[in-house]
DNA sequence: CAATTAAATGAAATCGGTTTCATTGAATAT
DNA sequence: ATATTCAATGAAACCGATTTCATTTAATTG
């Protein structure tokens, strides 16, 4: 059995008073007198006594408990959002479920309900499928039942067919600065390397890509735009893609950091330099990104700013205020020594 | 006002039935007649229903929770680390909080509070300090009370004064083999740089480095154990100590794998080459260990096994069932370019 | 000092499930 | 067909806090 747990009976018991006077010490919803009040609080230290939060969550109604879902902790990306985001909601008086799903549909919708159950009074969705499969299609609707009830914001993602709050970084014309620079630095023959179809925020980095390659008058080489996934590994798979091709370009750029640092990796194992060789770009900043030899030019993401701003929305959508529907944060260019000047050789 | 909860009452009233037979259905513990069955799944499909899982875990004194404390999110150990137990926690049916303390005291104890009352059934806690200083003091106090009702399990650390159950890395082991693996390549002059005099994995490696040295009949040179953090910019600081040496150490033994590439980045960009002219070695066999050029010789920490094994632990204490005060994991030395034999110039 | 007003405290209902115990209904045995 | 047994269901208590409303106590005023 386990020992049994200290409640507010007792301590309103030995304290000679009723729960209700030792709720309001405990709340500070109402006053009580001095003496009274020095009693309990005695006691309360004597047991080290805690409230109970689910019994007050049951009452109220609201659990003060955000969930996030994401992808992968493991990743810079979602791990320094969640601790900017995460810190933020303690500043608010909420603390957070992780739910790391790897990427694997049956995961979120386990964790979905699980949190659902949980009653927490927000979720935050960091990542997002636009894929039309069978699970996914299930999923969608899974989470739209859960939005009848719980708010949810997504941050740099959506789901197809899903009508929710978003908050995601300017991937549009950050990639359209990563396409600018590469062009101005001489660059004619780009590709685009790494995420996968299907992910939202691929395929607005992929569309963004193409598009302005056309408007620019370059065309896109079917063969130069390259899946993968979003990690080192997949950035060294898709350089030995590459690699084989029979006409390459001359720079390209990736779908986040981890597939620059794998691509340039690859490549400077095959005895291609970076600048020098083959100018490659990332996205995202991570904290690597400088790091890394040697350095990698890409598209900083405002963490804090993202991470705030989707607390806030869906705090405002907890206490059912006005939120805005899609807020876009803005992105800078970070330059650093991935990429220079094309010449002809 | 929000929006009505459907409870377990509204799904009793439609399918006329009582509450009592609709909990049966939930949860499996007693049988109902098919038809009855059929007829109370098919409301709560209609409705979507779930059952509060407060107000359960408020019942059975016991909320299938666990809490996270560890110093930061970010660092690739800890994120890994999260990772692995996280999943191996969900599989048990526990959920977990995450709480990134950011090295803080006051986050640490207001975490600790926060958990105690959302009742969690057992926290994982990544981190320790030995530091005699008053928070850290009352810190331990403050955890000593919570582990008389909470089963608490210490990963890769302690707190000086608290007497819990530990699963940890075996640092001993591992520091010796970096030790004895650059003795063998002929290095003499060994320093160990970065981690916080007062974290327990720092000490424990820092002393079996001095340790071993002696054993080893090489003094070591107190101007060559230099304190840092654990992130890359500490061994950047720290290297910068390094190269203003007299007399420097022909080989380092960094106190994780990012303090190596923090070290790794500033001698190379001062002309220093590794290994050439001076050996570097890691802790830890992060991801980025195997990326970073030119591969950092580490020790490798067995991610699943000590998640796992924490895990475990902690939810046998859950049970009150017997548990291993002490269980130590075993390391391997993980060889990669960062290091090479010594010879005079 | 009594009467009135204000402040402090207590009693009881409530949140949404689960579980025990009693009862009803169905199934088997006589 | 009736008595007996067993399965299915319902009623009510419970978990531990908060809050409203009623009541007691203290403070203020005449």
């Amino acid at each position: 059995m386990k020992k049994e747990n200290i409640t507010i009976y007792d301590i309103a018991k030995e304290a000679n008073v009723s729960p209700a006077t030792v709720s309001r010490v405990l709340t500070g919803n109402a006053k009580v007198r001095p003496q009274t009040m020095r009693k309990i609080v005695d006691v309360i230290e004597k047991y080290n006594f805690r409230p109970n939060s689910l019994a007050r969550s049951l009452l109220h109604k609201q659990s003060k408990t955000i969930g996030f879902i994401l992808p992968d902790i493991n990743h810079p990306f979602f791990s320094t959002l969640v601790q900017k985001s995460e810190a933020y909601a303690l500043e608010l008086g909420y603390t957070t479920f992780l739910c790391n799903t790897m990427n694997n549909s049956e995961n979120e919708s386990k964790y979905l309900q699980s949190l659902v159950e949980k009653q927490v009074d927000g979720i935050i969705y960091l990542g997002g499928r636009i894929n039309d499969t069978d699970t996914d299609q299930e999923y969608a609707e899974e989470m739209k039942k859960v939005m009848e009830r719980t708010p949810v914001v997504f941050v740099n993602g959506q789901m197809s067919g899903v009508d929710a709050h978003i908050v995601r970084t300017d991937e549009e014309s950050g990639v359209e600065m990563l396409v600018e620079l590469l062009i101005n630095l001489n660059h004619k023959k780009i590709g685009f390397l790494g995420g996968l179809e299907g992910i939202s925020s691929t395929d607005v980095k992929k569309n963004t890509f193409v598009n302005v390659m056309e408007t620019k008058g370059l065309g896109v080489n079917k063969g130069w735009v390259l899946d993968a996934g979003f990690s080192i590994e997949s950035g060294e798979e898709v350089a030995a893609q590459f690699l084989s091709l029979k006409e390459r370009p001359t720079a390209v750029i990736c779908a986040n950091d981890l597939v620059a640092i794998g691509v340039i990796k690859v490549l400077t194992k095959f005895g291609l330099k970076v600048p020098d060789d083959v100018s490659v770009v990332g996205f995202d900043d991570i904290y690597l990104a400088k790091h890394f030899p040697p350095g990698i030019t890409t598209i900083s993401q405002n963490y804090d700013q993202l991470g705030q701003t989707a607390i806030n929305v869906l705090v405002d959508l907890i206490n059912e205020k006005e939120a805005k529907k899609e807020t876009v944060i803005p992105t800078s260019l970070v330059l650093r020594d991935s990429c220079k000047l094309f010449s002809e050789k």
